[in-house]
DNA sequence: TGCACGATGAAC
DNA sequence: TTCATCGTGCAC
């Protein structure tokens, strides 16, 4: 397997991200997040993510509207949207749906593809591990800094739904299946 | 201008 | 179960 000089890695088209979150999220599955870090690739296997639905979604950050820190949420999908959690640790989420919905994709844990020497069973401790953090919020995901690739081949795997982490706040949202992950994967995060 | 709290992780 | 640590959103 040749990952070492990657340019066969290429960016999803921007129509990947243009469709309903609860869609696009169970299809990150599997897929490469690719991170270049001082010319060198960093290449995770994406196997565990939650859908946040939109502005509706009470569990969702943009279901306060837009304000100075969702404005990326609301914006065009294709981007990333990077906050800091707990005035410690980033998170990663990559905006879809259609501009204005306020929906996104929550990247919570990576399997290590190529480059990575950290833990990533997470959503702060990959970003950690990939050297994302706020300079990348915004940033448009056709790369090359960071972007979401499809692998050479793509492995067959069985998707599990759960409730989504730490949102126990948003009452019945907070109980609907809108975390995904890659069955028996041992990257995924505990809890 | 002040303040409560968080889409977490690590230690105890 | 507790704590680190600070930006965000909203109350006053």
């Amino acid at each position: 397997m040749v990952i070492d000089d990657d340019t066969s890695l290429q960016p999803l088209p921007r129509a990947f991200y243009a469709r309903p979150a609860i869609e696009v999220a169970p299809e990150l599955l599997g897929r490469y997040l690719v991170r270049t870090v001082d010319g060198e690739r960093r290449v995770g296997r994406i196997v565990e993510v939650e859908a946040y639905l939109g502005s509706h979604d009470r569990a969702a950050h943009s279901s306060r509207g837009v304000t100075p820190r969702t404005r990326v949420m609301f914006g065009p999908p294709g981007h990333a949207y990077v906050y800091l959690i707990y005035g410690l640790h980033h998170c990663m989420n990559v905006v879809v749906d259609q501009e204005g919905e306020g929906a996104a994709i929550l990247i919570r844990a990576l399997e290590p593809v190529h480059g990575i020497h950290a833990r990533t069973q997470g959503p702060a401790l990959l970003c950690k591990a990939l050297d994302i953090d706020r300079r990348l919020n915004a940033y448009d995901l056709s790369g090359p800094e960071l972007f979401v690739a499809e692998p050479e081949e793509m492995q067959p795997f069985k998707i599990v739904r759960r409730p989504r982490i730490g949102v126990d706040y948003a009452g019945a949202w907070a109980r609907r299946l809108l975390r995904f992950y890659i069955q028996g994967n041992s990257c995924v995060s505990r809890r």
